[in-house]
DNA sequence: CGATAAACAATCAAAAACGCTCAAAAGAGG
DNA sequence: CCTCTTTTGAGCGTTTTTGATTGTTTATCG
């Protein structure tokens, strides 16, 4: 195995885990513990993760700042789940707005069967895996932000503004205990509220990672979500809300 | 077999599996390691793999999934040479637009070295390259078609229309002999026609497969142009122009 | 605070991969 | 058919990577 390609591997286990033993990933990658370390500094030196006693920790993504490409390579099962359910919520004939995450990434893969559906997006990875699929698809413009390889700003969110959607799929970075769903990054806050706006139907993907997570901006309280797909039954417990609650 | 066809063959090999050793490279294309070593420099230096020790990885961390077919077309040697010679074109500080083409698609890897340079285009993969080398770049919003991965229509007109171009490279399907440059495709035609309003200078790289060739729609006289950038030693006579052409 | 166990950095030797040179083989052109 | 050029493969010394060993540092718990 290539080092970079054990790098990747280690990302990808870190995007999984949050945090992992030199040893387990000693015993995971067939190679020593040695090795690994070497490995863990390497990546800790790229800012791509947080060393510590014993293993390895995510970076925060308020603390990235080399752009995590490689987050997009993970083919998260989890992630995948959300999605497919996700995308049960989708009509024939609907406008759809999803949002530009790693989260909402593997939608694609489910909205191939639909009929006549038209998908609004600011992330273009997404939108070339929507078009690749033959969707009808249209990608707001404007910069384009590196590390998220996705378009924020106004000239994104007046795009977003000349369409009336029916349902809007989002992610975010966490769920604070009052509920309210919080992000790192404030243009992705701005640009998910105006997409919120134009929606008739808002659908929230969210991952057992992020309950009790507060970033600094809030984007809206968790009760004025129409759905919300997650993968722990605990959901329900926790948000104690009546909105839809769609475990996977 | 040709050195050329080995290299779309790694190439392809790399596009499915991401990671490969120079070992099981020698292994499956019956050639030797130091043969081997030299292509994986060679596209190394092309920009077209990443090199590591013991093997290769994929350029693109592989979210822009760019069909197979493609990559033919793109990794032709006479655009890349015209590319470069665009980009020396282009100064520090200054403001291009790039159409979508496969023939303008390389210039992404000459434009790393300029200082403080914005590129606006309405190519998604272009768009992409660009922005992995750290360039500031601005794609046109609006819908993406499938076989050319880009935004034309009027939403990526308007999006135009909001910059003051320095210089605008494009290419176009033909020349015919009335010295028009003509495509077959309106969208296309149009955008460009926006593209090169909002532009001082505009730069046609045209490899020689373009001459004589007739298509609907004219797009504007060869007279007009600022300069043509070619490979074919013969542009002169059959352009009867005093342009600025650069044979390369 | 001190004992203990785990994790660590540093060093070193073996294995793998590398670049380099050179000669043989294959191809192009007269 | 011969010469010149390009491409390929083998040999060899060098560099990189890896895993074992060592002694040191760090965390934990009584």
């Amino acid at each position: 195995m290539l080092k970079e390609e054990r790098y990747d591997r280690i990302l990808a286990i870190l995007d999984e885990e949050k945090y992992i033993s030199a040893q387990k990933l000693s015993e995971k990658l067939f190679v020593s513990l040695p090795t690994i370390r070497r490995d863990l500094a390497e990546l800790d030196r790229r800012n791509q993760i947080i060393r510590s006693h014993g293993g390895a920790k995510m970076v925060e993504p308020e603390h990235i700042v080399t752009p995590l490409n490689f987050r997009k390579t993970v083919n998260s099962f989890q992630k995948r789940m959300l999605c497919q359910s996700a995308a049960n919520l989708v009509n024939d004939n609907e406008i759809i707005f999803i949002d530009s995450s790693t989260t909402t990434l593997q939608m694609a893969d489910f909205l191939g069967e639909k009929k006549n559906i038209t998908v609004i997006t600011n992330g273009i990875s997404l939108a070339t895996l929507l078009v690749q699929k033959g969707i009808k698809t249209y990608c707001t413009g404007g910069e384009i932000f590196q590390n998220s390889l996705a378009h924020f700003g106004s000239f994104a969110e007046d795009f977003i503004r000349r369409f009336n959607i029916d349902t809007m799929f989002f992610s975010c970075h966490g769920v604070n205990d009052n509920g309210m769903l919080t992000d790192p990054s404030l243009p992705e806050t701005q640009i998910r509220k105006v997409a919120i706006n134009q929606s008739k139907k808002t659908v929230f993907l969210c991952d057992k990672s992020k309950f009790s997570l507060s970033t600094p901006y809030n984007l809206m309280s968790i009760q004025e979500i129409d759905y919300i797909i997650t993968d722990s039954p605990k959901a329900k417990d926790f948000f104690c809300t009546k909105n839809n609650i769609i475990t996977v």
